[in-house]
DNA sequence: ATGAAAGCGCTAACAG
DNA sequence: CTGTTAGCGCTTTCAT
């Protein structure tokens, strides 16, 4: 397979029947301006035709349209946004793309800015937020029309900034009773303790718990000891009997692994608590590939529901985080602010599901 | 959690000494001119300061770097962008970010961009290309400095609008004699050709397929077909005995039931390729839920090797694609381009390898 | 090495 | 409804 060196061909309209005095670099593109003469119009009159289409008579809406038509004039967004101070980008922060906890959220917040003229920036913080600082230069200096990070941003620089910058922010993932700006999340300590009710009430007594060194996950494992000391689930002070902690991302493999720690401390435990679903499934086969059944000897919940945890055997109970909800409502408030509408709550929290499965 | 309408507070600096005849909508943010001002150079210079560090002398340098510092101030890259015509952005155009195989391209794009200072901005097309047009038209609207593509484009249409806007453009994850400009692929012929090879060194007589609807996929099948039957692995014609066709995105629901029904077709046979690693673990399970022996009595291969592929039990053989060489490779291409230089043999085909392991 | 002038391509503001 | 004017914030070009 080869090929040559390619250049790359502009495309040139009918030149215009006046030459105008362009000192500088231009001839490359097609402008407004451009359609505007072939229409017979004033450039701000092409504008509206394009933008405000109903502030126009329907005659010149239609010649605009023709000229657009015949030169495949594309409206160039940086200048539009440069004029009117709305770039129509909005930017989004997560740990990680891989690891697939995150993507339903990103991929609802891609479609629904999409459908209202949005385009996503992605950037990756990863989790040991060393890129955060420059990444934030990068998506700031784009002056996006909004910004939705994933967790609450931790690092006072960083509120700063982003606060300073005037751009409209949405957190997610979390709650906190003093957000940037707006907020989409849910409680990690409401989980924690759902979590551990629930099992009691299927009878667990003997509970331990295999998550991730991620905030967000020590803090729902916090919540879900606490209250299974209390329910007489887990003994106190025994945290090196029934916790294990590894680093993200989580894998399958470090779910086996994470099981076979967390036995060989305490072969008495009855149920796991997961901080994702990826390390429950591998506690499961691990499980399996040892003999332990599961539900009947080891119960095992995860986090994130995961489009294939109901389709694995045992089919897994999983917390469910409706991430389709955060990236929709994270862009709605985005674009009701853009629209200079303001938002009287933003601030929401949608919540969480246990779906009981197999598992337990 | 309540919380209070949070209007958007917005950072002013000391004011500048001498106010300025501004008549339109400014005071919004600080610029180049504030630094500028407070540095006592002129606008251009402050600029030469940020960009060009070396075209500035060391006492300036310091002045406008603390100037900067002490005001906060971040350069509006859409602006800088107009006068450059380099807007620093990259565009990457996925069917979607769910299902996970394109997720290590992205994820290795957006880190070697932002390595250089692009920023990736993130379009999904869906499977059914409906939305192409329109993101199409986003995309070019931004003026990206390059549009990675998935897959090759296939609309005449698209193709023309996109060598039209003159943006580089390199289109990855398959092969093609005719590009539209830069090309990051690999053969799905020769997979389909490897993998029945494969089968057959190990003994497999009797081989079918479980595959997306999705083209690259169905190319693949095909190939991998017609060698099947050309080493006796398979009978000529028997489409509906040895091929299921399941919608894309493929699940491990799909996996499952992918296997049901070829085995209600042919229970002889012995071997299975599947579209996706996600259905081969769905067979694997049902295999295993069946009672059928992985591998003794049916070999399977999966395609992508996702990073879980090697966890499950037992392992799945997999084509591996490096998803990260390929998003290196295509930044790599676009940031090349953008910085002048004109890349020599722009094409580029990775390759893949099949990850031997227990489920064949 | 530094600066003045002139735009990049578009839209807000204000006429008519 | 349509147009004129004056920028948005930055960088190119051309002087000095």
């Amino acid at each position: 397979m080869t090929d040559k060196i390619r250049p790359v061909p502009e495309a040139l309209p009918d030149a215009p029947a006046v030459p105008v005095k362009r000192s500088r670099r231009s001839g490359g593109g097609l402008t407004l301006r451009d359609v505007a003469k072939l229409a017979n119009v004033a450039p701000i009159t092409a504008s509206r035709a394009l933008n405000t289409p109903d502030a126009v008579s329907p005659a010149i809406l239609q010649r605009v349209r023709d000229a657009v038509e015949r030169t495949g004039y594309v409206p160039n967004m940086l200048a539009g946004g440069l004029a009117s101070k709305k770039s129509r980008l909005v930017a989004a922060v997560v740990p990680t793309i891989t690891g697939s906890v995150f993507l339903e959220m990103v991929q609802s917040l891609t479609e629904s800015l999409a459908a209202s003229g949005y385009q996503l920036m992605l950037g990756q913080s990863g989790y040991q937020n060393s890129r955060e600082d420059a990444l934030l230069e990068a998506i700031i200096g784009r002056r996006p029309d909004g910004v939705v990070l994933t967790g609450i941003m931790r690092s006072a620089q960083g509120r700063r900034r982003l606060l300073a910058s005037g751009i409209p922010v949405v957190e997610t993932w979390d709650l906190t009773p003093t957000p940037i700006d707006m907020l989409v999340g849910f409680s990690h300590e409401k989980i924690g303790i759902a979590v551990a009710d629930f099992l009691h009430q299927r009878g667990r007594r003997c509970v331990a718990t295999l998550s991730a060194n991620d905030e967000r996950a020590v803090r729902r494992n916090k919540a879900f000891a606490d209250r299974a000391r209390e329910l007489g689930m887990m003994a106190a002070g025994a945290d090196e009997m029934s916790s294990c902690i590894v680093p993200a991302p989580t894998t399958l493999g470090s779910g086996r692994s994470g099981l076979r720690e967390l036995l060989a401390r305490n072969p008495r435990i009855d149920a796991l608590f997961c901080s994702s679903d990826m390390m429950a499934i591998g506690v499961i086969m691990e499980a399996q590939a040892q003999g332990i059944a599961v539900p009947d000897q080891l119960a095992v919940v995860g986090m994130g529901d995961l489009s294939f945890s109901r389709d694995v055997n045992p089919a897994l109970t999983s917390v469910r985080i409706d991430g389709t909800v955060i990236g929709n409502t994270a862009a709605r408030y985005i674009i009701a602010r853009s629209d200079g509408k303001l938002v009287s709550e933003p601030v929401c929290d949608i919540g969480f599901t246990i779906m009981e499965r197999e598992s337990t």
